[in-house]
DNA sequence: GGGCATGATTGCAC
DNA sequence: GTGCAATCATGCCC
């Protein structure tokens, strides 16, 4: 009992004698007002502190009789703020100035990918901009609308599991805060408990939960990334192109037969009327070429049937090109056919025939492209029904293209390194082969 | 269900 | 990065 009396005169370097200590409660009254008080006033504070550390050991009743006398003690007020004093000055203050966190690195990415989904944040049509991307990079239109609408509907179920759960878990914080805020302040009449320490605490609680709701964004991340994945998945499931599709392509493909290489732009132009992708269209020149060479024989009839058609396509355009050039109207051409190309600085002499709307389709052209469609039609003509082309020249759909190592000829020089300088029917040209 | 066709993927070379 | 070759995986037809 000594002991405390002695620490809780030194402590701190506070002099709890200076604080107006008198009377109170069970205590014997204080002294008078020499220095021989001094050892009573020990006495009394002594007393205060001792019935604090065994108001535990008493029963409930006694305890709360206690309580009361000590909230109505006349040194209360004076113990308390030397209490609060003492707090202020440990390891209280050391803390609360290492308290101020930085924003954590991993929720802001949580964050940022929630928001990116259009999980977290206002509603934008349930992650709609992830699917259009993902569905503008898959095949088929028809079943990526299907695929897409799926996938929003799974996105907007997340999305509302998380809400429910985020809105759950902060009404739970702000329960729990209230109550121990309300704990705290009952107690602060009790024992020394200073707003910053409430604060203090309002922040532990805080932190607690949001490592709850770092958990929480944590797993809807997984069910998002899962969720792409399948959706991915999905897309990546082999689908056959429309027929139309193929056609376009195989048109393309015969038509350039001795150097079945598109160019990039020639790519896209293929990818978008066949409402496929680009590496689609890469991945079935690909495998064209590739089975192409390997089973020549087989592919013979089809390169027929495409040369047949391009035949056809060729004498409208020469009907129409000897028409243009008759009544010197170039700027009034006819339009092109269905399945035709408009692919710009391709070099193709293919293109040139089938677009007759093109700037460069003028006066001495003319004539070139007539005398080169007619050209193709003997080459045409001389595969499908046994035509001789007097001039020698190679055999448009024949597998002259390929040279003796198993490559294409001018494989070395695809049209994708053709000089765009090069106009329409330039040297190029598979019909000119 | 089996066989073929075909789009996609992978590993390699350049 | 592109193309080739092999292979896988799926769709389609019988």
């Amino acid at each position: 009992m000594d002991e405390q009396a002695r620490i809780m005169q030194t402590l701190g370097g506070v002099n709890l004698a200076a604080h107006a200590v008198q009377g109170g409660m069970a205590l014997p009254p204080p002294h008078g007002h020499d220095g021989t008080d001094g050892d009573g006033r020990k006495q009394d504070i002594g007393d205060i502190l001792h019935q604090i550390m065994t108001i535990t050991d008493q029963s409930l009743d006694e305890a709360q009789a206690k309580k009361h006398g000590l909230n109505c003690h006349r040194m209360k007020p004076a113990l308390f703020s030397v209490l609060c004093e003492i707090k202020e000055k440990t390891g209280l203050s050391i803390r609360g100035a290492q308290e101020e966190d930085p924003p954590d690195p991993q929720l802001m990415r949580l964050d940022n990918m929630l928001l990116a989904e259009g999980v977290a944040g206002p509603e934008k049509g349930g992650g709609s901009a992830a699917a259009a991307a993902a569905a503008a990079a898959s095949g088929s239109p028809t079943d990526n609308s299907i695929e897409h609408s799926d996938y929003r509907a799974k996105l907007s179920q997340i999305r509302q599991i998380y809400h429910t759960e985020l809105e759950k878990y902060e009404q739970a914080c702000n329960e729990f805060t209230t109550h121990v805020m309300n704990l705290l302040r009952e107690q602060s009449r009790t024992r020394p408990i200073s707003p910053k320490e409430i604060e203090r605490m309002v922040g532990i609680i805080h932190r607690k939960f949001s490592s709850i709701q770092m958990q929480l964004k944590q797993s809807t991340c997984e069910a998002v990334m899962i969720l792409r994945s399948r959706f991915l998945d999905a897309r990546r499931k082999r689908r056959n192109f429309s027929k139309q599709a193929t056609e376009i392509l195989n048109e393309y493909f015969y038509s350039h037969l001795s150097n079945p290489y598109p160019s990039e732009e020639a790519k896209e132009e293929l990818a978008k009327k066949c409402s496929i992708t680009v590496s689609q269209v890469s991945n079935w020149f690909g495998n064209k070429r590739i089975r192409y060479k390997k089973n020549i024989g087989k592919f013979q009839e089809e390169a027929n049937l495409y040369a047949a058609k391009t035949a056809v396509n060729a004498a409208h355009a020469v009907a129409a090109a000897v028409q243009n050039s008759q009544t010197n109207s170039p700027t009034t051409p006819n339009s092109g056919s269905s399945g035709s190309f408009n692919l710009p600085n391709s070099g193709d002499m293919f293109m040139s025939m089938q677009n007759p709307n093109g700037d460069s389709y003028q006066g001495a052209q003319v004539g070139a492209n007539v005398q080169s469609q007619v050209d193709t039609l003997r080459h045409v003509i001389s595969q499908t029904a046994g035509y001789n082309d007097p001039l020698g020249g190679n055999s448009m759909y024949s597998p002259h293209g390929l040279n003796a190592n198993g490559g294409w000829q001018d494989a070395t020089t695809p049209s994708s390194v053709i000089s765009p300088t090069e106009g329409p029917g330039s040297v190029h040209s598979d019909t000119s082969n």
